[in-house]
DNA sequence: CGTTTTTGACCCGCGC
DNA sequence: GCGCGGGTCAAAAACG
């Protein structure tokens, strides 16, 4: 796939004809990469049209497999999912890049079209799809192995990630049968006391309150994010409009576009007693919930230069001119909902800037 | 003895 | 086409 130059659209919408949307979708992917220490950047055109994870809306194909044990589905899922493979980033966080690489050449701009989005079309069918692929990583100080969520999980598998001396573990969710849920834990390489925790998938039974509480600020996380406007810029920086996500005001939230899946990325480890650290764009209106079941060795702390330390300093971070959709939005949040548990909808905000 | 974890092997997608 | 790397499987080991 050529990755570093071309443009595409990115079609949410199988049936794409009502330009309903006028908002302006502009991305400049300065890099990207598909894993954690890739550099590989993609240039892509967005459709804000809320199928946000797959071009292909064939609701039998996206429907039914996820539904299935991973253990029967397996092969077919693979193949399956690099089929749906399509970005939708926003900003991608400095500290999922390679920091070494320089690529120059992907410094592109994707242009988004209005007059593909069908904002009007079958806002559910697109919801579903969205919840099976959004991506939510939550990055947070723990000495455990990895962060009490509410949820009981099985370890299936543990792989070392290249760029990373600390093992990345796969756990799959065993609250429900056949949950599909999945997530992978891993230190984060510059500062091991961090763990990034990542979700995928859908939860298929109801979760506990702890797992419920959890959801309400990863959703709300992705849903601020979303609702900002996010200059182009590459100044080296988090933008002067990332978003910040006050989970006690220690969470920093970013919608990632490293991913093959749309990524949320809920920092808890900024610091929230020098917001100048960051440039972020205040939610008061957010009511921040507690997380009262995490693991006690959980504690999000007030680090300086934290983001340093993580990688996040340095340029392109800030990737895209993003007006979200409160359609996008909702579709993210639900996503997230599915995959964390239920969202207090006071904690959900979107904004149009049309 | 049932469940969970470990770990090597395998599959698949992607980049070269 | 080949190699690399991420993700998963599944048998064996460990655990309670």
């Amino acid at each position: 796939m050529a990755m570093s130059s071309d443009k595409r659209i990115v079609d949410f919408f199988a049936h794409d004809q009502n330009p309903c949307s006028k908002e302006k979708l502009c991305v400049d992917i300065k890099k990207e990469s598909t894993h954690d220490h890739g550099g590989v950047s993609r240039g892509f055109e967005l459709d804000t049209g809320l199928n946000l994870v797959s071009a292909n809306t064939d609701s039998d194909k996206s429907g039914v497999d996820d539904e299935v044990s991973p253990n029967i589905k397996h092969k077919q899922s693979s193949s399956k999912i690099s089929e749906e493979k399509r970005p939708i980033g926003v900003v991608v966080p400095r500290q999922f890049m390679d920091l070494g690489q320089d690529d120059s050449e992907s410094n592109e701009i994707a242009q988004f079209d209005a007059n593909k989005v069908d904002t009007s079309k079958d806002f559910d069918k697109t919801t579903e799809a969205t919840k099976r692929r959004v991506r939510v990583s939550v990055r947070a100080r723990s000495e455990a192995a990895m962060i009490s969520d509410g949820c009981q999980w099985r370890k299936y598998g543990q792989k070392m990630a290249k760029g990373n001396p600390s093992p990345r573990a796969y756990y799959r969710c065993t609250m429900g049968i056949a949950c599909p849920v999945r997530k992978h834990v891993q230190r984060c390489a510059e500062d091991t006391t961090i763990l990034i925790t990542t979700y995928e998938g859908t939860h298929n039974h109801p979760l506990p309150p702890s797992a419920t509480r959890m959801a309400a600020t990863t959703s709300a996380a992705a849903s601020t994010a979303l609702s900002g406007s996010i200059s182009t810029t590459n100044n080296g920086l988090l933008g002067p409009t990332q978003t910040l996500i006050p989970y006690s005001q220690t969470t920093n939230a970013t919608l990632s576009a490293y991913s093959p899946f749309p990524t949320v990325t809920l920092d808890l480890t900024t610091n929230p007693t020098n917001p100048s650290h960051y440039f972020h764009r205040p939610q008061p209106h957010f009511l921040a919930p507690n997380f009262p079941n995490m693991n006690q060795n959980f504690v999000p702390q007030n680090l300086d230069n934290e983001s340093k330390l993580c990688g996040l300093e340095g340029s392109g971070d800030v990737v895209g001119n993003v007006t979200a959709d409160p359609n996008l939005t909702k579709a993210l949040v639900a996503a997230i909902t599915s995959i964390m548990g239920n969202v207090h909808p006071q904690n959900v905000t979107s904004r149009n800037s049309n």
